[in-house]
DNA sequence: CGTGTTATGTTATTGCATAACGCGGCAATC
DNA sequence: GATTGCCGCGTTATGCAATAACATAACACG
């Protein structure tokens, strides 16, 4: 698990990168920079700064609708463009997942009405298989 | 089924809707509260409230990617928590549309993690049909 | 060295959204 | 008719998200 596939990254980046692998869920840019203010950083555009490379590298990606920020944890994410999240309400887990069809769905519609897709956010929101049954045999499927 | 027509608006959720139904494209809430100073309206609250109750009633929708809002133009918007929009970043246009195909991809992805699906956003950015091809150079476009 | 480039630090500001408080109309009840 | 409770409304203030703008440091390279 060496870096051999991480470029270069700068003491900040690597402080942010790792702030969001660490984290159990996504952060907001806020919460990183209060987790880091120890190791230096100490204003919004330092940890915005390093985001965007994060992100432009494909190591992060940001949620839209959290307007939050995790790391890309996607087995083979080649395309990071088109990602989608399954974002959990009740625990707050995102899960990245890369389904061909979806992707195939979403071309398909883009080009019947002649829409040049450059990306896709997809974020679903809901409740998570642990959280929806807890050990509780209950079926409260809706 | 389809409701006939509008519920029983108050003065305020009129006047936003009207903003929003008569706008070329989406339209952020503080637009919108600058458009209907004139109107009366004078404080964020009175937007967001507004927005809040078009948006249950399914008369509107949220772009979670831009921070605005639309008035819902789709055809039969059946479900409007599962709408998709096409993005046009030359022309700021907004095209909302239904694909079964689609859809039933977003809930069988879901169904894979034994995720509860209770809203997706999908939020396509790219260019237009208009502004990738354009027949006619007239238009002062841009 | 001097210069260009890249990463960084810092301040301030803009933009987006909501908390919290209080008022006034209005229907249901007494 | 007065009392009460709800609801929409108006207002102030605040908090979070993101960026503009400017200054500096570190480094590569002629």
């Amino acid at each position: 698990m060496t870096s051999s596939s991480v470029p270069p990254l700068t003491k900040n980046q690597s402080l942010v990168y790792t702030a969001l692998n660490e984290a159990d869920g996504p952060l907001t840019a806020y919460t990183i920079l209060d987790q880091l203010r120890d190791e230096g950083l100490r204003a919004p555009p330092q940890v915005y700064r390093s985001l965007e490379r994060l992100i432009d590298l494909g190591m992060v990606h940001r949620l839209e609708t959290l307007n939050a920020f995790v790391a890309c944890r996607h087995p083979s994410c080649e395309d990071h463009t088109h990602a989608v999240f399954m974002i959990c309400e009740a625990c707050d887990q995102v899960a990245e997942v890369g389904d061909k069809t979806l992707t195939n769905s979403l071309n398909r519609v883009a080009r019947g009405y002649d829409f040049a897709l450059s990306k896709a956010v997809v974020e679903l929101h809901g409740t998570c298989a642990q959280c929806v049954a807890p050990t509780d045999a209950r079926e409260g499927k809706e």
